[in-house]
DNA sequence: TATTGTTATACTCTATAACTATA
DNA sequence: TATAGTTATAGAGTATAACAATA
C-alpha cells in the first residue's frame, strides 16, 4: 500500500483538508471582529432557532461540554448570549442569542457566504450542491 | 435568513462536522497506541514517499511549523522519523520514517481504512467515490 | 443513583516572534 | 537580506475527573 495513494484518497483527511482550506481565510475575518472559532460556531447554530441546552449545543459545535460553558461564560459577559434554566428539566440550561448576539451573528453570516463562494470557487455551482447532498447523507441530516 | 437553514447547508462547517464524525472513533483507537492525531498524519503522509521537508510536510498536516518541529523532536526521540539536512540547500530538513516508523505507519494506515469503510457506511460505493472526486476537485489535487 | 452543567488541573496545541544557520 | 527550521512564551483548547443541583 503506497502512502501516497494511501493518504491522497484516505477521506477523514480529505475532509480535514477542505475544511481546513475553505475556513482559513474566514477564521481570519472573524479574528478581525475578535470571534473565535468556538463563537462563530455557536453564534451560527443557534441564529434562526429557540435556543439549546448546553448539552445538545456541544455536540453540534464539535467540542466538549467544559470547553462550552467556559466560552459561554464569556460570551455571556460581552452580552451576545444568554442562559435560562429549562423550564422542563431544571438541569439543563437553555443558550439563546441576545439582540446583540443575533446581529452579530447575522453579520458574520453573511460574511461567511461570500467567504464560502470564493474559498469553493473551483466547484461550479452543480458540483457545490453535490457535495453538499452527499455530506448531509453521510452526516445523517 | 434563518440560521439553521444556514448553518446546515453552509459547507466549511458540513465538512467539519464530516471530519469529526469520520475520524472520532479511529482517534481512540490512535490512543490505544499511542500515537496522537499530529504524529498519525505525519506518519501517513511520509509513509511510501521519499521523505519530505519541514515546511512541506507542515503545509500537508495542516499545523504550523513550530507545532510539528516539536512533535518531530518527541517522533524521533521514540524512533519513528529521521531528520537529515536536505542534500541541495543545508537550510531545509528532509524527514523520512524510519523502518519502525514505516511498520507502523503501514499498520495505522490499514486499521484506518477499516475505520474509513466503518465510518462512511451511509454512503455507497459510488457515492464514496463521488464525493472524494468533488474534494479532489475541490483541494486542487 | 443518574444526569446536566460548572469548575479544577494538567497537558497539548497555537500564535507570535526571537534566534541560528545557511543562502 | 531572505529563508528554513528551532526555540521561547503566553494564551487557548482538551481530557479527565470532581463537584453541585436536580431528577
Amino acid at each position: 500500500m503506497s502512502g501516497k495513494i494511501f493518504f491522497r484518497t484516505y477521506l477523514p483527511y480529505l475532509l480535514a483538508q477542505a475544511a481546513h482550506r475553505t475556513s482559513g481565510t474566514f477564521h481570519r475575518e472573524l479574528k478581525r471582529h475578535g470571534v473565535r472559532e468556538l463563537d462563530w460556531r455557536v453564534l451560527a447554530t443557534l441564529l434562526g432557532g429557540r435556543g439549546k441546552s448546553v448539552n445538545d449545543l456541544a455536540v453540534e459545535v464539535l467540542a466538549p461540554q467544559s470547553t462550552l460553558s467556559r466560552r459561554l461564560d464569556s460570551m455571556a459577559g460581552e452580552g451576545l448570549i444568554a442562559r435560562r434554566p429549562g423550564p422542563a428539566d431544571r438541569r439543563t440550561v437553555i443558550v439563546t442569542l441576545t439582540d446583540k448576539g443575533a446581529a452579530l451573528a447575522r453579520d458574520l453570516a453573511h460574511t461567511a457566504a461570500e467567504f464560502e463562494t470564493r474559498d469553493t470557487a473551483a466547484l461550479d455551482e452543480e458540483e457545490r450542491r453535490k457535495l453538499k447532498q452527499l455530506l448531509e447523507k453521510l452526516l445523517g441530516t
